[in-house]
DNA sequence: TTCATTTTTTAACAAATGTAAAATGTGAGC
DNA sequence: GCTCACATTTTACATTTGTTAAAAAATGAA
């Protein structure tokens, strides 16, 4: 199925010919709001990119539940311990709103990384654009208050201050839910 | 020069050919404990396999250093901003003891992984294991009291808890040295 | 609308962590 | 051993954040 890869923002830099590649081995699919599309403890067999709608990862404890990233259009969705080590995960993902996907089954891309130079390099790059982002965060939690860091959230993302839901951003940026009304009322 | 990569850990899945193509763009390199080998907001033209002695990572703040990084033999040492967008970056890397290092130009490893589909899917999962560990500390710094990520850190590291100035530890744990002199004493 | 459910805020108190300063420990070099 | 410089611990107090419970506000379905 030719669908239109080429205006997918994470795709931009392929060339046709490892676009069509890609675009082989991949599906359209659509998911209604509040699917859990992936589920800690089961190996996701699939990779998946997201065109429209919003998304989220969380890791359950005992008393809580952490909510660790957001996706939106143009994010690239996948169980972190499925795709590297494949084995089951420990992040669930929850789409927050109705959500159109592209999905490719991780064999089917694993092997186009092995066949395809110009895509092992894609992935690779992919992978560093996300590490460098998750240190990022990880040494801003030591730098910056809580204060400051919901301000800089609502500063980079406010389509996703709008549209999820406090007590997701709450365990976002690191604290508790009361915590971020404090921040919220300005106390 | 053709010194002895195959033994190096990280160098283990790579195939003759590919350890012979990296091999003849590194070099061998020793250096003192005390130097800073990547300084913050410089272009760092190389990259870095740690083959013994130990080094950190941090990131400097107005009234505070944050380190947020340790290597052990084995370990790969870049500056994230050089490596993935040609930028200066935010680390500097400090060798902590005497150093015997591996390195290779960033230019001459990308025209490898350009060149090498071996080499571009060695570096992709170099990425995604570095990937998979930062997520990890990210989300237990949720999920776990700095206690418990000390007593994580003293079971995994014990070789850097010997070696390493407990200041250092503590920004790695995310708390100040107060902090963990209470946690260490069991208070 | 109205009702039920969920989310968000607020309050009171407890616990954890931070700050600053002093005391103690440690190791290198004389 | 002595001294200096630096690392670590301890103390006292301040601040932040967490916990629990309840109230208020927002949301969504009938």
């Amino acid at each position: 199925m030719q669908h239109q890869l080429k205006h997918i923002d994470i795709f931009r830099s392929l060339s046709d010919e490892a676009l069509l590649a890609v675009s082989n081995h991949s599906q359209e699919m659509s998911y209604p709001k509040g699917t859990i599309l992936i589920r800690a403890d089961k190996i996701e067999p699939y990779f998946y990119i997201l065109k429209s709608g919003i998304a989220r990862a969380y890791s359950d404890g005992e008393n809580q539940q952490i909510n660790f990233w957001f996706g939106e259009s143009g994010s690239v969705l996948f169980s972190f311990n499925s795709y590297i080590n494949d084995k089951p995960g420990y992040e669930n993902i929850e789409l927050l709103e109705d959500c159109v996907l592209i999905r490719i089954r991780l064999i089917d891309l694993f092997n186009l990384y092995q066949a395809n130079i110009e895509l092992a390099n894609w992935g690779r790059k992919m992978a560093e654009r996300e590490l460098i982002a998750t240190e990022r965060r990880l040494i801003d939690r030591s730098f910056k208050g809580a204060a400051e860091r919901y301000q800089e959230f609502t500063d980079q993302s406010p389509a996703l201050l709008k549209r999820v839901a406090l007590k997701h951003i709450a365990s976002y940026l690191g604290v508790t839910q009361v915590t971020l009304s404090r921040i919220r009322a300005g106390k």
